[in-house]
DNA sequence: GTAAAGTAGTTTATATTATAAACCAAAATA
DNA sequence: TATTTTGGTTTATAATATAAACTACTTTAC
């Protein structure tokens, strides 16, 4: 039988930015929004429901005088994609 | 750069329906509704989807007396799936 | 110095999508 | 012959993704 796939992780964006993050130490949001090639407002209305899911952890600070967003992914976000990953490999294995 | 992930495919119980199908010569109605545990009318309504993209054919006939409707996957499926879990392999791969 | 354009986002509105509930027709069963 | 079951389809709704509009501040150009 076919497992369920984490309905927050099945998402083209989310899962992007999932992917990123979990290859980087952290991710600005510029760099979000650049890799995906997503909108601003797409990628911040993601991010927020990453963070709220605990996926990730979002630290809004200052580069000098510009705002920067700094994403990492957390433990729970890690375990998540990896059980994402293998419920996947179901539906893709011939 | 991620690639895009064709939304058509991108859906669990498409997705799961293109699995299937990709590993039988064809399937049910019945089939399809058990292995994905979805309801009927969800089914029935993801089947006319991929019916019209091209990526299934669907074979309405009855057995004795009871309605029967029989999948497969195209060519065009198949080359559609494939593409897809391309893409998706560089969302998954650390 | 102030108007215009750019940066880094957030909020809100809309269009799409997935999903289930309601329904239909026929057959099997009680 | 009423009731339930089978094999679906159609329709209504809830959720989702997405972009457009907006905010706040900064840099550049005149």
């Amino acid at each position: 039988m076919l497992r369920e796939l984490d309905p927050l992780l099945h998402s083209q964006l989310r899962l992007g930015i999932m992917s990123l993050l979990m290859n980087a130490e952290s991710a600005e949001f510029t760099y979000l929004k650049e890799k995906t090639n997503a909108t601003a407002g797409n990628v911040s209305v993601q991010l927020d429901k990453l963070s709220e899911a605990g996926y990730i952890s979002v630290e809004k600070t200052f580069n000098g005088k510009k705002p920067l967003t700094t994403c990492r992914i957390t433990k729970k976000g890690i375990k998540a994609f990896e059980e994402y990953v293998n419920s996947l490999k179901d539906y893709i294995k011939k």
